[in-house]
DNA sequence: GCGGGTTTTCGAACGCGTTCAACCCTTCCC
DNA sequence: GGGAAGGGTTGAACGCGTTCGAAAACCCGC
């Protein structure tokens, strides 16, 4: 499901997806680095300026990877989650599939997170641009929580999943500074925290911890979900580097 | 102390700061990307090689600031520090006068911390190079466990500096996201997870909570801390990127 | 002062991501 | 059939970070 967005013309969807193959294809071979717009327009047998056309910028490119792999990663996650009830259990099988379903990707993943950690770049995963992603794979980690055998309350059932997903991006941060073969370091970390952040969630429900976790909620509340509402008019003078954005219209992805 | 930590070629040393300096001043000016090499090099009357010479790339200009930064936090940290004992409080002057000395460097340093994620990068906070800067850093935060009132056991003293560290790290990378005038947001953010860490660590005195505390000790120790002694042969087969290092004999910073 | 070696400086040149004005090609109306 | 409209496509050109071979400046024992 979910798989191409919106139609556009009949033609150019073709050579978008043509562009975007042929980019996925060469970041597997030689890196991102090592990967020229210049070598993709080649092989994909268009002119530069046509991939610009359609992608803005080369990080835009692997914006295309992320999506993909985000809805490879849930497939794999729902099914080996199938049967298995407890929790610890269930969070090391999301993070394990996530490894899985990343591990050839590795070798170009440092530089894709080198732009993702821009609060700049619409890649960020706190961005606005990927907000749609992010719901996805909150949502992803709500069926890991709802899933398993520990009985919760309202509040636990909204402020897990969220802290879930920040643990995942922690691993996923440390993954991409594993050096270590089949990324067997972050694979162990993975292991050994999944227990210790389900030993935390069981812990949420004694009353000592519990204003805690009403604090903790209310942090992620007002820091990291909540995005004003409406266009309030950027009251910040707009410091620093130039826009950088709206260049041209751009067909595909609104 | 700890200004200018070798002398060197007495003529070199000042060519060297006054290259980090010109640039320094330029990124304020107009943001990192808005600098050029090249205008760097001319202002600073030289040449383009020249620069090369002393700073492997545009990205090591800026280890520059990070040094500096980290000595003037430190600076104003310790003066504020005198005289409070409330453990939330001082972790909230901590956070806070790091705010304040940063706050001039708020505009570029988005292009700081997108090289600063990157984990092939030497000014990742995570890298071998950093270890020393970094230490200083988890140095301070013991500094503000230890000078408050809480009495506290050997494990505790050991585990929650480094907690404290990966704090700030995190108050840090929304503090780059942040586009609330005088980083207000940010802030707020401080001051309330200020309260929160605090409690966390008074919390872990408990029994109940006791296992978590060892097992979170146990993880930043296998995981964080330790890097492997000596130059382990590098096992995995150098995938990706060329390595990009060691490109000339610099003179300056071994 | 003088040769030889090292450190420092230079600036043209390279390859990259990106932009732009111009061109093609379809579609559709008169 | 002609021709406007506009999405699709082109590739030369721009500015950037970075490299490199060679020149200049400096240092030292003689």
């Amino acid at each position: 499901m979910r798989e191409a967005i919106r139609a556009g013309t009949p033609k150019s969807e073709q050579t978008r997806t043509l562009i975007l193959e042929t980019a996925l294809g060469l970041f597997r071979e030689h890196g991102y680095d090592g990967t020229t717009m210049r070598a993709i327009a080649q092989r994909a047998g268009v002119s530069v300026g046509n991939a610009y056309y359609y992608f803005a910028s080369k990080e835009h490119l692997v914006q295309g990877f992320y999506d993909r792999l985000a809805a490879e990663h849930r497939a794999a996650a729902v099914e080996a989650l199938h049967g298995v009830t407890d929790l610890g259990e269930r969070i090391r099988i999301v993070l394990s599939t996530w490894l899985d379903v990343a591990e050839p990707y590795h070798a170009f993943a440092a530089a894709f997170f080198k732009n993702a950690a821009d609060p700049s770049s619409p890649l960020s995963p706190f961005s606005a641009e990927s907000k749609p992603a992010r719901d996805m794979v909150i949502d992803l980690h709500r069926l890991v929580l709802d899933g398993s055998s520990l009985r919760h309350d309202a509040e636990i059932g909204r402020l897990v999943p969220e802290l879930l997903w920040l643990h995942h991006l922690g691993i996923v941060l440390y993954w991409a500074h594993d050096k270590t073969p089949h990324a067997e370091r972050t694979r162990r970390l993975a292991v050994r925290t999944a227990g210790t952040v389900a030993r935390v969630v069981r812990l949420s429900k004694y009353k000592m911890v519990r204003p805690l976790v009403r604090e903790a909620d209310g942090l992620l509340r007002e820091f990291l979900i909540s995005e004003p509402e409406v266009g309030e008019p950027e009251t910040g003078q707009d410091l620093s580097e130039p826009d950088r954005d709206s260049p041209r219209p751009l067909p595909g992805r609104d």
